[in-house]
RNA sequence: GGUUCCGUAGCUCAGCUGGAUAGAGCAACAGCCUUCUAAGCUGUGGGUCUUGGGUUCGAAUCCCAACGGAAUCACCA
């Protein structure tokens, strides 16, 4: 990047001498040389025509000749084809990199500082009847990796959650439990928390089911149209109705309720935390519903004065957005209770009294654009600077090969599930590799977790995060390809190389010498290299963990072709052996940094 | 129906602030382990970038329309 910019310096000072005119930065296009063409960076010159008045070629020729005389240290020679200058960069300026980077412990990794600007990352937001799924797991990667890389862009980050801890849906839970459990706990039972708590909704569920068929039947011999039975019997279930009562007494307080709540989202949270860790994840402040709703009916009835929103003859309150193109919005319901929109309000005013927040952004699913659409707009008119700007970080669905997933139809894939099928699959292919037999078991097991999770985790995030896309079992457990053991292999060979060298402690002060002769390929990796830091912004500012993904892979596959075209250990000459060392030792920096970005460790050995 | 998003090789995906002949992986086929890790490398075949217009020196990329798919439009969260 840093030859980018001198070049780009360098062709304007030569514009400006030529054709006496100024070129800003901007109006400079320098790309990648391709293959078929001799040399590194290429100036696209068509937008320079008006001003030299004369043909792409010769004004390319003009260019060109002008930057090799005045900047010979960094264009070393030239050739135009049509309106494309190829420009040959001099090796100096690529050694010279080399050895910038190579002395950058963090190259590509900006400092935060006291000034940087905060955002707050919310991700991960569970409702806790249920075990996190695969749908969660996309939610948690995306999330933390965003939050590493914009910490990696120079900003203050504050991971946030926001546990959606009460409601109709953990009453179900905690009322299957009383009714039909015989007052097992995680514990007695030896099943994971959220597991157990889960297993009750879905006893709920079906025994709820079984009440409305049989309802149903009964309003259909009453005379009531399929529809019209079914619609009566879901509203009138007795089980239905006992968690309604239940979720009024928890809401008034009720103490027993209270304290079998408590106790079950304890039982989930163990859960959680178990699998947040499985999936190296974590937040630096957490957020409950139970604890933000009442501030977002207060905000709504601030705004209610205001005369922001209007109440309704039923008592219901209602914000109108029809001048947004937008409809009416529910605030309050008819009976005084909450709706999620009210509930993120609050848990907005808390976090802006919490933290001196200049964005906020929200990992939330692509099925929840309207509501933030609608968030954006309210937060606006209740006062929030940053309610306009927020980001909902919008990321699609998971599909199966066989369609969606439907807990109906059994086919949600639970989270803690295919953690441990992705590292038990790691674990065989481990053993049947047999590299690893010196390995302590122990050794062994990370070996597997490290890779199992790598392949799940860089499966996940490698894909444009807007886009649906598509979980197949067998792909993304393997190694081949375009996936993390790939990269991670690469990364574990180098460490191998440095490690045989004897030279890893002291390759941070290695020093090339500038004349160097380097091989095409060597020039091209380095180039590689050296984008790092343009990749990490440009990450940054779209909100892109995938490109990260896709530059590693890149970054890696290029090296491997390398590696094998050019021997590094069995070198003759010293200078040329530690240069490839060095260079090997960047590639491996760069790609650990970027992993690392995505929450993906990497191992020493593989 | 309104709004938003997506449509690139058989499959999964890159490429999108307009640039040269559109790239990977998987799958198929053919090669490469006396040389630092074969979880690798090399080669072959595979494309009307959904379609039609427009903008211009130039469009997979930007604009408009059509077609196809997804999400959403709840006193659910």
């Amino acid at each position: 990047m840093k030859i980018e910019h001198q070049l780009t310096t360098a062709v304007c000072n030569v514009l400006g001498k030529l054709y006496g005119q100024e070129v800003n930065a901007g109006q400079v296009q320098l790309q990648k040389t391709r293959v078929e063409f001799e040399g590194h960076l290429t100036l696209v010159v068509f937008p320079f025509l008006r001003m030299s008045r004369k043909g792409p070629e010769q004004t390319a020729a003009e260019i060109g000749e002008a930057l090799h005389i005045s900047h010979p240290e960094l264009v070393a020679s030239w050739n135009a084809v049509k309106g494309f200058l190829n420009l040959v960069i001099a090796p100096a300026a690529w050694v010279s990199l080399l050895n910038e980077i190579n002395a950058s412990e963090s190259y590509g990794i900006k400092p935060v500082t006291a000034e940087s600007p905060l955002i707050m990352v919310e991700y991960s937001s569970p409702n806790t009847n249920k075990p996190l799924h695969l749908g969660h797991v996309r939610n948690n990667l995306l999330g933390w990796a965003l939050a590493q890389v914009l910490e990696a862009c120079g900003n203050k980050v504050v991971k946030t959650n926001i546990v959606n801890d009460r409601g109709i849906h953990i009453c179900k839970s905690m009322l299957a439990w009383q009714k039909y459990g015989n007052g097992e706990t995680p514990a007695t039972s030896g099943k994971k928390g959220d597991h157990l708590v889960g297993d009750y909704y879905v006893l709920f569920d079906k025994h709820y089911r079984e009440e409305i068929n049989t309802l149903a039947a009964e309003y259909i011999a009453a005379g009531l149209t399929p529809d019209a039975a079914k619609e009566k019997a879901e509203l009138e279930a007795p089980l239905m109705q006992e968690a309604r009562a239940m979720l009024v007494k928890w809401e008034q307080g009720d103490a027993e309720v209270r304290a079998l709540w408590e106790m079950m989202n304890g039982w989930v949270y163990e859960g959680f935390d178990e699998t947040y860790k499985a999936l190296g994840v974590g937040f630096d402040k957490i957020y409950y519903e139970s604890q933000t709703y009442l501030d977002g009916k207060q905000k709504v009835f601030e705004g209610l004065e205001k005369g922001l929103f209007e109440r309704h003859d039923d008592g219901s309150v209602w914000a109108d957005l029809s001048d947004a193109g937008l409809d009416q919005k529910l605030l309050i319901r008819s009976d005084g209770t909450s709706v999620y929109m009210t509930q993120d309000i609050g848990t907005a005013a808390q976090r802006f009294r919490d933290f001196d927040i200049n964005k906020m952004v929200y990992v939330v699913g692509n099925e929840q654009n309207y509501h933030f659409q609608v968030l954006s707009l309210l937060l606006d008119r209740l006062g929030f600077e940053w309610g306009k700007g927020l980001v909902h970080f919008s990321y699609g669905m998971v599909e199966l090969p066989n369609g969606k997933m439907k807990s109906r139809e059994g086919t949600v894939v639970d989270a803690d599930d295919l953690v441990a099928g992705m590292i038990r699959e790691a674990r065989e292919t481990v053993d049947a590799a047999g590299k690893f037999d010196d390995m302590s078991e122990e050794e062994k097991q990370n070996v597997a977790r490290v890779v199992g999770m790598g392949a799940l985790k860089y499966f996940l995030l490698k894909v444009d995060a807007r886009k649906n896309m598509l979980f197949n079992p067998e792909e993304s457990i393997d190694f081949n390809g375009n996936t993390g053991p790939f990269i991670q292999y690469t990364y574990a060979r180098i460490r191998s190389i440095l490690r045989k060298s004897s030279i890893d402690n002291d390759i941070r002060s290695c020093r090339l010498a500038v004349d160097t002769e380097l091989s095409v390929k060597e020039e091209e990796i380095i180039q590689h290299t050296a984008e790092f830091e343009a990749v990490v912004q440009q990450a940054g500012t779209d909100f892109a963990p995938a490109v990260i993904a896709n530059y590693c892979y890149d970054l890696v596959k290029e090296y491997n072709q390398f590696y094998h075209d050019y021997p590094i250990l069995r070198e003759v000459d010293e200078n040329k052996r530690l240069l490839r060392l060095v260079l090997s030792a960047n590639v491996a920096k760069v790609v650990r940094l970027g992993m690392n970005l995505l929450g993906i460790e990497m191992p020493e050995r593989m």
